[in-house]
DNA sequence: CGCCGTAAGTTTACAGTGTAAGATGACATA
DNA sequence: TATGTCATCTTACACTGTAAACTTACGGCG
């Protein structure tokens, strides 16, 4: 009876489910049981009817994220490259844990694969050689990854501060004696919050491609 | 008689272990009852004599890491950043999973924010304003991090892959027909080894100081 | 000498993890 | 009605970090 009236589960319900308790409590409140009862009461056994194992359930997640990255047409040259960063950085932006699956060695999903190979494709197209491709796909990946990374951990505050009492925080954490500049850079932070930082991105994105425009 | 023959532990032992056995095993490896075997048969609970719990452990091989990075010199301009960064590049290459715990949000250690604080004044010193402060500081902890980032992931591959059969293994994870350009992307990689990304990141590195200077 | 305090190391125990193996039940088809 | 299939649950195991209590060794003091 419990069983008829709970929804039956499925890969997808499952992974839906799994992207928004991560979303909300983060990688590590993601367990098989507590999954299981998230969807209505399950053991965390009957997920493996569904799912591989934990990892498989990890990339799925991960592919959900990555389906949010418009990969750049690869005739589209430096202006697609442009918009198709922007757009990784702001799925990596919504899903903060994600980025740091990116990185683990163990999970090269397909997705990402061609992510990369459109990039590489539009890098050649926009006409740069070989060696300068080689060159600025990396620097295009670490500046995307690297700042959502930075961007995840600087966002995660303790739950008990909110923008009020921020002020206060930061003095106790960067103490302006001890850490002068860092504090100052911590204030910038607060001026005009979230949308600093996406300036920043594209900013230093727009310093790369002027500079990869002049080597070409 | 087993107790007296056997060094005592101390928190330094003890990290200095840890660090070996981490730079050798992965992050994962580590737990607690394999580091105290690893010490001479120590029991799990004989660590916490001289370290708190895990987390003061990942903090205090962390900050092993965070040492053999080279500050820059507030009054050293542009070329003491240089040489920061790539010092601190190279501590990260050392030891590859130290990039994702230099991530971790809860994790934040005092001689990284010296070492921040030390950057930023070094911009500051070199002649920057305020505002293209803040951009550069994020580009470059953007870059090292998230170069170091991909390099970890990059370099841990399959026990059983070796410099000979290394051709087959990327044919194999890298089909040329369905990802043409990655294909080619990696086949420069095993051109001429870790070299080429030491070249790569100083390059991009340089790529972004000259951006800066022009910006001064 | 005996006593005592302190500290290091050990033992035991507990809650939590991923997941293998087997039992149970509902349903569709023969 | 009988059989097979498949989703779900139960139980169990090895592993994790660590709290609490216990044992042991040692150094100083009467």
């Amino acid at each position: 009876m419990a069983t008829t009236r709970r929804k039956p589960l499925s890969r997808e319900r499952i992974l839906a489910a799994a992207l928004e308790l991560v979303d909300e409590q983060g990688i590590d409140a993601l367990s098989m049981r507590k999954l299981g009862q998230a969807l209505g009461g399950y053991e965390a056994m009957s997920l493996y009817n569904h799912v591989a194992n934990k990892d498989d359930l990890l990339d799925g997640i991960l592919d959900l994220v990555l389906a949010e990255m418009e990969p750049p047409d690869p005739a589209g040259g430096l202006a697609s490259i442009r918009s198709s960063s922007i757009s990784a950085h702001e799925a990596l932006a919504r899903h903060p844990w994600a980025a740091g699956l990116l990185m683990s060695p163990t999970r090269i999903r397909p997705s990402r694969l061609q992510f990369m190979n459109a990039l590489l494709a539009a890098l050649r197209g926009a006409g740069f050689s070989a060696e300068t491709t080689y060159t600025a796909y990396h620097v295009l990946d670490a500046h995307i990854i690297g700042f959502s990374l930075w961007q995840s951990t600087h966002g995660s505050l303790p739950a008990d501060i909110d923008l009020e009492n921020m002020r206060p925080f930061l003095d106790r954490m960067l103490p302006p004696d001890r850490y002068p500049h860092l504090h100052e850079h911590g204030m910038q932070h607060l001026e005009d919050g979230p949308h600093r930082d996406v300036r920043t991105f594209e900013y230093a994105l727009d310093l790369f491609l002027e500079g990869l425009e002049r080597a070409r």
